[in-house]
RNA sequence: GGGCGGGUAGCUCAGCUGGCUAGAGCGUCGGCCUUACAAGCCGAAGGUCACAGGUUCGAGGCCUGUUCCGCCUACCA
């Protein structure tokens, strides 16, 4: 325990710094074990995954939000009984991480074809050992209350034998499988196939090249329109609509595709749509996922002019029996990268006159999600996840409220996604991931070679079978000939797909845990929306899959976070807010609260710092209520038995406690994180502090109340610092360890009760009437205010009434009397024949008239004026209503009767002040 | 093209199923160093709730249309 003296109450600074506190409550908190979650402690479960980070990654502002908000549901539910857990981790990343290490090899002129794959993969281990702490580090800094002791990695090996097994049980079931030549979405830079989620569509500036080709008997030509002109090379055919009378005669016909004098077919296929362009489309089933479903109802062929880096190979240099077309002038082009081969292509047809046109096309073009290249439709081998029958179940749990998204929203947007998935490509031609656990036999099928065009990049490949050994362990041997020259498939799987496995791969799956018993499924996912398809439904599938049940009840989608400006933080634009500054400028708690405060808004969040200066202001205001409480308890003992004899203002403030509670706890249970901080917030700040702490102040003179006062600001404080201790940890323990405690009361507010929510019983008449007296010192100070009455200077006050009896008690109560002169600095006046400045009294409440010094009469005729042509509009309201026959019938009882109380209360207070702007106006005559 | 969200005070935003005089923070203005806190205290000003219709006794919340902004999604050459 480095726990080290704590400073006695008198000596506590008048400025709360964070920094300190910080430090050595999390390390307390951390060594004590109150993080670790324990699988035999009573109470119901609940539990929490993380939605793991990147491995080498840092800590960015919405990370912050995402842990901020499960660290509180977590504290809350800790505190409130639940046995509770939260499990951290992190993600290998893939893509994102061997491009990190990539980019540190080429910087020393490396890369990781010359390194080799089993080095490369080291260097990207001693990569993850070295950065791979620095996030948890900087969740450590927010507070976070992970059970660290159950921390996990994508790539440990419990959770790789959980990938293992998923994968060879799907592709048992048919729900993997390997298809030898499939269109994907392919990355040149990144080397490798993308799902289709992982894929970014951009608005573009591009053009659309009309191209002429010539049909064989010289008859005329056709033309075809194309946004991407290089991929005509691979064009096979011209499709027509079969009913298109411009085209009657030609399908059938040949063409000869420029460049390249290829005879091709143009066919007939009734996807072409006659209404579009010129009609005829170009067909190149190698490079357009329409036109590869063309040419397969064709029986065309299928030509990938591209290699795997995205420069044109020479396939496309044939004729259309296979055999070479060396002179073709398209020659020229191979080798070139796709964009030189567009804008040669673009020349040559130009120089022979069969450029149409070109026209500017605003299109969507895809790019890889992790390097912005622009990705291309690649003929390839690979896997697939077959997620239609996943997707059913995964729709029905949200369906049937098994799971539920909140806000609900987003069940829609999910829902969406699902209904329309598409298999999922889950191999990548990366090295650092979770292996695909196929093996492939040198031995027997030799023949059966998969091989891709342009593939000098991946001649591991090229030595496959077909036919993979799926094992979940490494097999010895072939099962079919024994042979025991076996290869592993190359490729990795897809990031996303172990974190699918997550919230029941960290619990100890496939093994039957018992943390998986007691906290599967978990309670509630905290999570943004941007990763709804990429992580949450595929969870969904998944968990439902393999454990029959739900991964989560809850799904609670927050915001984005974006700058001041609404800008999206990137590290490219420069951006971006450090949490960490946030963190050494302001402190974890003001930043805690700021991001609970913003919580609840709409799809995004606008952080500024001013916003977090607010709440570091909070932070310090209840740092400053707890320096006066415990100025004020020295001779206070928190042992004594029961509690002393409550005035008025000690219960008053209790009650209110208890409707801030009530309030904290339907919010926190709905989610509504912004509600709980503001009710606590306001609770602190408006009651507590500004009001009660300011009666207390004469009572804590009074020996009569000086007790009662000391039992209640402290019953309250220790209340509000565990009430607030889920959102500003850090403040509220160093509040609590200085606190004195009665028995029963831990020494950490971490592991305190939450207090319940509670309501008074039965009716407190002195209560009400202390509410009351709060609303006259408010009119008071409205008045002295806005007649400029200097603060020392004392005023004649008159309280009337037409309920004396409400009246008497505040006029006598020596109490009372004291508090409102001490609060609004009056003495109080004996009659109120004229009395010279009033306030408008709401329902129920006394007239409050206050004499000033030198009253002057034209300021208060004005100030009548003011006030009888705001009352004059509120009659004429009431009036309109009272006077609609069909509100009268409809309106609840209780909406009319109120509509008429109002209303003689505004006539009442009218002719009152009309009284006294006539006697005014008198007097002034 | 399809879908979703938003337009409320000068700024950033709350406002849950339609029902008291539409709220908060910041900013602004005026007054206070009142012995917990000037990172504070007291008070004030400021809103035709994007626009136009409609439903309703009653609309910032509901319906229709218009408009502006943002996001997601899509194979339209």
């Amino acid at each position: 325990m480095s726990s080290r003296p704590r400073q006695a109450p008198r000596e506590l600074p008048k400025i709360y710094t964070p920094t300190e506190a910080e430090g050595h409550w999390y390390s307390v908190w951390e060594e004590r074990g109150y993080f670790r979650g324990d699988e035999d402690r009573p109470g119901p479960p609940f539990s929490i995954v993380i939605p793991p980070p990147n491995v080498t990654g840092s800590l960015h502002i919405g990370h912050a939000l995402n842990n901020t908000l499960q660290d509180v549901l977590v504290r809350w539910k800790r505190m409130q009984g639940f046995n509770a857990v939260w499990i951290p981790g992190t993600d290998h990343a893939g893509i994102a991480t061997q491009n990190v290490v990539e980019r540190q090899l080429l910087s020393e002129g490396l890369d990781r074809h010359r390194l080799g794959r089993e080095k490369f993969i080291e260097r990207v281990w001693a990569w993850k050992e070295q950065s791979g702490g620095r996030i948890i580090e900087q969740l450590k800094r927010l507070g976070a209350s992970c059970d660290w002791s159950r921390e996990r990695f994508t790539m440990d090996e419990g959770l790789s034998r959980a990938v293992r097994e998923v994968f060879v049980r799907l592709h048992a079931e048919g729900l993997v499988y390997r298809a030898a030549n499939q269109l994907v979405n392919w990355c040149v830079r990144c080397h490798t196939a993308l799902s289709d989620i992982e894929v970014e569509h951009r608005e573009v500036n591009g053009h659309l090249w009309h191209i002429r080709y010539p049909l064989e008997d010289a008859s005329g030509h056709v033309t075809v329109a194309t946004t991407r002109p290089e991929t005509m090379l691979g064009d096979v055919a011209v499709a027509v609509h079969p009913e298109d009378p411009r085209y009657a005669g030609v399908a059938g016909k040949h063409v000869v595709l420029p460049l390249v004098g290829r005879k091709i077919p143009v066919i007939a296929d009734d996807y072409v749509d006659i209404a579009m362009g010129t009609g005829a489309l170009k067909i190149t089933p190698g490079h357009d996922p329409n036109d590869f479903e063309v040419g397969r109802r064709h029986g065309l062929p299928v030509i990938s002019i591209l290699t795997v880096d995205g420069r044109l190979n020479d396939a496309f240099l044939v004729d259309d029996a296979g055999s070479p077309l060396p002179g073709a002038p398209a020659a020229r082009l191979v080798g070139r990268s796709r964009q030189d081969a567009r804008s040669i292509v673009v020349e040559m047809l130009e120089a022979e006159g069969l450029l149409d046109s070109t026209e500017k096309h605003r299109h969507a073009v895809g790019h890889c999600y992790r390097c912005g290249t622009v990705v291309e439709p690649f003929l390839s081998p690979q896997w697939f996840v077959k997620t239609k029958p996943l997707a059913e179940p995964a729709i029905a749990a949200v369906e049937d409220g098994r799971t539920r998204f909140r806000p609900t929203q987003w069940e829609n947007t999910y829902f969406e996604w699902l209904r329309n998935i598409r298999d999922w490509c889950v191999s990548r031609q990366l090295w650092w991931g979770h292996r695909i656990p196929a093996w492939y036999c040198l031995r027997c099928d030799r023949d059966a070679i998969t091989q891709v065009e342009g593939e000098e990049l991946r001649s591991d490949r090229i030595a496959l079978s077909a036919q993979p050994i799926l094992s979940a362990e490494p097999p010895s041997a072939c099962p079919r000939c024994a042979g025991t020259e076996l290869i592993q498939d190359p490729d990795v799987l897809d990031t996303w797909f172990s974190s699918a496995l997550w919230p029941f791969s960290t619990l100890g799956w496939p093994q039957e845990t018992k943390a998986l018993a007691t906290w599967y499924p978990t309670s509630t996912l905290v999570t943004s929306f941007d990763i709804i398809f990429f992580w949450v439904a595929r969870m969904m599938m998944m968990g439902l899959r393999f454990t029959g049940q739900v991964p989560f009840r809850d799904v609670y989608i927050h915001a984005l976070v974006r700058t001041e400006t609404g800008e999206k933080m990137s590290k490219s634009k420069g951006n971006v807010i450090d949490p960490l500054d946030i963190v050494d400028k302001f402190g974890a708690d003001a930043f805690r609260f700021a991001l609970m405060a913003l919580a609840a808004q709409g799809r995004d969040i606008r952080i500024s710092e001013k916003r977090i200066e607010g709440y570091r202001n909070f932070v310090n205001k209840l740092w400053n209520a707890a320096r006066f409480v415990l100025m004020n308890v020295e001779d206070h003992d928190p042992r004594a038995a029961g509690c002393p004899s409550l005035t008025a203002a000690d219960r008053w403030v209790i009650r209110r406690l208890g409707q801030a509670l009530t309030e904290v706890d339907a919010a926190l249970t709905a989610y509504r994180f912004n509600d709980a901080a503001l009710a606590l917030y306001q609770f602190t700040w408006n009651v507590y502090c500004d009001w009660y702490i300011e009666l207390a102040k004469p009572a804590l003179q009074d020996p009569a109340r000086r007790a009662a006062a000391q039992w209640t600001l402290l019953r309250v404080l220790r209340d509000v610092a565990k009430a607030l201790h889920p959102i500003v940890p850090f403040v509220t323990e160093e509040i609590w360890s200085a606190l004195p405690r009665p028995e029963g009361e831990p020494a950490h507010v971490m592991i305190a009760r939450y207090p319940e929510p509670f309501a008074e019983h039965g009716e407190d008449l002195e209560v009400d009437r202390l509410e009351q007296l709060i609303d006259v010192i408010g009119r008071v100070r409205n008045i002295r205010g806005e007649m400029g009455v200097a603060p020392g200077q004392k005023v004649d006050l008159f309280l009337l009434s037409d309920d004396e009896a409400a009246l008497a008690p505040l006029r006598a109560g020596e109490e009372h009397l004291l508090r409102l002169g001490n609060l609004a600095r009056v003495v109080f006046g004996r009659t109120a024949d004229r009395p010279p400045v009033s306030s408008m009294a709401p329902a129920g409440a006394v007239e409050v008239h206050v004499a000033l010094p030198d009253a002057d009469p034209a300021e208060e005729v004005r100030r009548l004026e003011k006030e009888i042509a705001k009352i004059d509009g509120e009659l004429a309201a009431h009036d309109r209503k009272l006077g609609n026959p069909s509100f009268l019938e409809r309106a609840p009882a209780e909406v009319v009767a109120e509509t008429r109380a109002r209303r003689d209360e505004a006539l009442a207070s009218r002719a009152k002040l009309a009284a006294s702007l006539a006697k005014v106006r008198g007097s002034d005559g």
